[in-house]
DNA sequence: ATTGGCACTCAGAAAGCGGGAGTGCCAAAC
DNA sequence: GTTTGGCACTCCCGCTTTCTGAGTGCCAAT
C-alpha cells in the first residue's frame, strides 16, 4: 500500500514534472521539497509507486514520470484547488468590457481560454434544445435566392439559404413569410415541420411548390442540432508544447481538426453539469489523444446548458487549468445566462 | 541580362524545389528536365541568376533556391494556369451538396479550401457593407436581458446582447420592437442611429431609460463592421510544412492567431476584383511573415464583395493554390450571390 | 523503517570522420 | 561567343565513437 507520504512524494514528482518537463529523480525532490528524509527512502516510496503502476521510468534508470493512473490520482486527491491569479482576472475583466455580436462573444471567449491556458480552448455551441420559434424572417437575396433566417425565444439564432424553383416577387414572398410564422410562431422546434405541413393547405397554387422548400428548409433549421458545432482556438498552442508528445503529433492535429471525435466527447462528456471533469490520455478512449488531457465543465446561455473546456498534453497544469476553466465558464454564464 | 534559357531554368529550379525541398544543383536540373545543354552550362545561368538575384545558394557550393523576387517572376510569368485536377473537383462537389447554416458553409469553405491546399485557408466575413436594414427582433433571454437580431436586406445577421435597467414585460418589449422596426426598417446602415434618434421622442417615459439603451445597441450593430473578422482553417498545416521555414515558426503562429496583420493584409488585397493577388515573403511586409507567401481573391455573396485566401510557405506550390483558390472563389460565389 | 555506500545503466552531448553533391574556374571544342 | 569536360575545392550531413552525469537498485549498517 502507498503510505501517506508517498502520496506526497507523487504530487512532488507530478508538480516538478509539469513545470521542469523532465523525468524527476530521487535526489532533486529532496532538494527542491522538503521532505525531512533522504534520497534513499524516497527511492523506497518511488519503487511502490512504480509497483502501482502511478509513475513509470521512461528508461532503465532514469527519473520517473507520472502515469495517466498517477495523474488521475493527483487530479483526485492531490491537486490543490487554486484560485486564477491577478493577471488572469485582469485578463477576463479586460476582456469583458468589449461589446459585439454573440458569434464573436464565443470566439472571444475561446480565444481568451487558450491564452490564459495555453492549451487548445474550445467552447461548444449553445443546443438550440427546448426552444421555441420565435420569428422567421425570409430575406431575397438573388433572383431565386432566399434567405431564411430562424430566430428562437431563446436567442439562437440560424440562417440559410434556399434555392426556390422560380423567382418571388417581394410581396408574395411578405406573404409566404406571414403564413409560416403565423404557423410556426411559438411552437416547438420539434412541432414547427407538423405545422408547416398542416397550414400549407391554405397556400396558393402558384407559391405551393417555392413553399414546400421553404418548409422543408425550415424544418431542418428547426431540426439542426447547434450542439454539432465547436469553436476552438490556440491549435497553435499544441505546436508549442509539441515537445510533450513522443512521436508524432500530426494524428492529434488531424483529430482535432476533423471535430468528430471531439464533438462526441464533449457530448458525452456534458452531463456532468457545474464540475470540471477531467479525462486523461487513455481514459479518453481515442488512440489520437491518448498522450492527451480533456478537460470540461458546463456553461448556461440563456437557460441551454453547453460545454467548454480544453485540450492538452497529459502533462499540463491541471490545477492552474481547472482554475481557469471553472472561471471563464462562470463568466461566460454571468454575461450570457439571466443576470 | 537573363536570357530565354536561363528562363526556363529559374521555372525548373522553382517546381524543383517545391517539390523537393531540397537546394537543387545543376546536375539534378539536366537530369530532370531535357535542357539539351550540360550540365556547366546550366551551371553558368544560374551564375547569371544569382546575379541578378532571382536565386540564392543556402550555403556556399551548394545548390540554389529560388528568393523572394525569383518566386514574383515565376509567378509572374513563368506558372503555367493549371486547371484543378479531378480529385479537387469531386471534393468540391461533395462539399457543394452538404446543407446547413450561412456560418457553417463558410466554416466548410475554408476547411475545404485548407484540405485541396494544406495550408491555411482565410475566408473574410461579408461585410454589412451598404445593406439596408430589413428587420429587428427583439429577444428576451434572461430577466433583464435582451437579444438584439438585426437582419438586413442583403442577408447578414448580427445579434448582440444588451443589458437593461430593469426588466421589461413581453408586451413592452414588443411595443418597443414595433416602434424600432418602423423606424429603421428600409433604413440604410448609416442613417440608423439618426432615425433612432428621432423616433425615440414618442417613447413613454417608463420605456425611455431601456429603449436608449437598446437603440444605441443597434445603432453599433448597423456600424458594426462584419469585414473584420476572418476564419480561418489548418493552422496545423503551417507545422506540417513547418520545415520549411528557417528558424521557429512561433512568431508566425502568434501572428496569425492575433489576426490583426491578416486583417490589414485582407481589406488591403481586397480591391483587386476577380483575379487571384499573391504577396511574396517580405512583400507582405511584416516581419513575422517573412517566410509567408499570401494569396488572395475577391468573392461576392448577395452582392457584397468580400475576399478569402490563403497563407502558406513561400516554398508553395503556386500554381495549383492559385487554381484551388479561384476554384473556391468562383463557387462560393455561385452558392452565395445571386443565381 | 531509514540511511550511506557502491557498482551499474543508459540517454544525450561533444567530437571525430568520411562521403557526396555541388561549385567555380579554365582551357579546349564547337 | 557559347558550350563543354575536367578538376580541385568546399562544406553540409549523417555516421560512429566517446564521455559524462544523473539516476537506479541493492545491501549491510544504523
Amino acid at each position: 500500500m502507498v503510505s501517506q507520504r508517498g502520496l506526497e512524494v507523487l504530487r512532488a514528482i507530478v508538480t516538478d514534472y509539469v513545470s521542469s518537463r523532465e523525468p524527476v529523480g530521487s535526489k532533486s525532490i529532496v532538494d527542491r521539497h522538503s521532505f525531512g528524509v533522504s534520497a534513499a527512502t524516497i527511492r523506497n516510496d518511488m519503487a511502490l509507486l512504480e509497483e502501482e503502476e502511478l509513475i513509470a521510468a521512461p528508461h532503465t534508470s532514469s527519473g520517473r514520470i507520472p502515469t495517466d493512473k498517477g495523474y488521475r490520482l493527483f487530479v483526485d486527491h492531490l491537486a490543490e484547488v487554486k484560485q486564477i491569479s491577478s493577471t488572469q482576472r485582469v485578463a477576463i475583466e479586460r476582456f469583458l468590457d468589449e461589446s459585439g455580436d454573440f458569434d464573436e462573444l464565443l470566439g472571444r471567449t475561446v480565444r481568451l481560454l487558450s491564452q490564459l491556458t495555453n492549451q487548445v480552448a474550445i467552447v461548444q455551441y449553445p443546443s438550440l434544445g427546448m426552444a421555441k420559434v420565435r420569428h422567421v424572417e425570409l430575406v431575397k437575396v438573388g433572383s431565386r435566392r432566399v434567405l431564411s433566417v430562424l430566430i428562437t425565444d431563446n436567442g439562437r439564432v440560424d440562417q440559410r439559404l434556399v434555392e426556390l424553383d422560380r423567382e418571388l416577387s417581394e410581396s408574395e414572398l411578405a406573404q409566404l413569410g406571414l403564413s409560416i410564422n403565423s404557423a410556426v410562431a411559438g411552437q416547438g422546434l420539434g412541432e414547427v415541420a407538423a405545422s408547416l405541413a398542416a397550414s400549407s393547405r391554405n397556400i396558393s397554387p402558384e407559391l405551393r411548390l417555392a413553399a414546400s422548400v421553404l418548409e422543408s428548409t425550415i424544418g431542418e433549421q428547426a431540426q439542426a442540432n447547434r450542439q454539432q458545432r465547436l469553436i476552438m482556438a490556440g491549435t497553435a498552442n499544441l505546436v508549442r508544447t509539441g515537445e510533450d508528445f513522443v512521436g508524432s503529433i500530426y494524428p492529434m492535429l488531424d483529430a482535432i481538426e476533423e471535430q468528430v471525435i471531439l464533438l462526441k466527447l464533449f457530448t458525452e462528456m456534458s452531463g456532468d453539469g457545474a464540475e470540471v471533469a477531467v479525462s486523461i490520455g487513455h481514459e479518453i478512449g481515442s488512440s489520437a489523444l491518448d498522450q492527451a488531457s480533456l478537460m470540461t465543465t458546463g456553461y448556461a446561455s440563456a437557460g441551454q446548458r453547453s460545454t467548454l473546456g480544453l485540450l492538452g498534453p497529459t502533462r499540463m497544469d491541471y490545477s492552474n487549468n481547472m482554475a481557469a476553466v471553472r472561471a471563464v465558464a462562470r463568466y461566460l454564464t454571468r454575461v450570457l445566462d439571466a443576470g
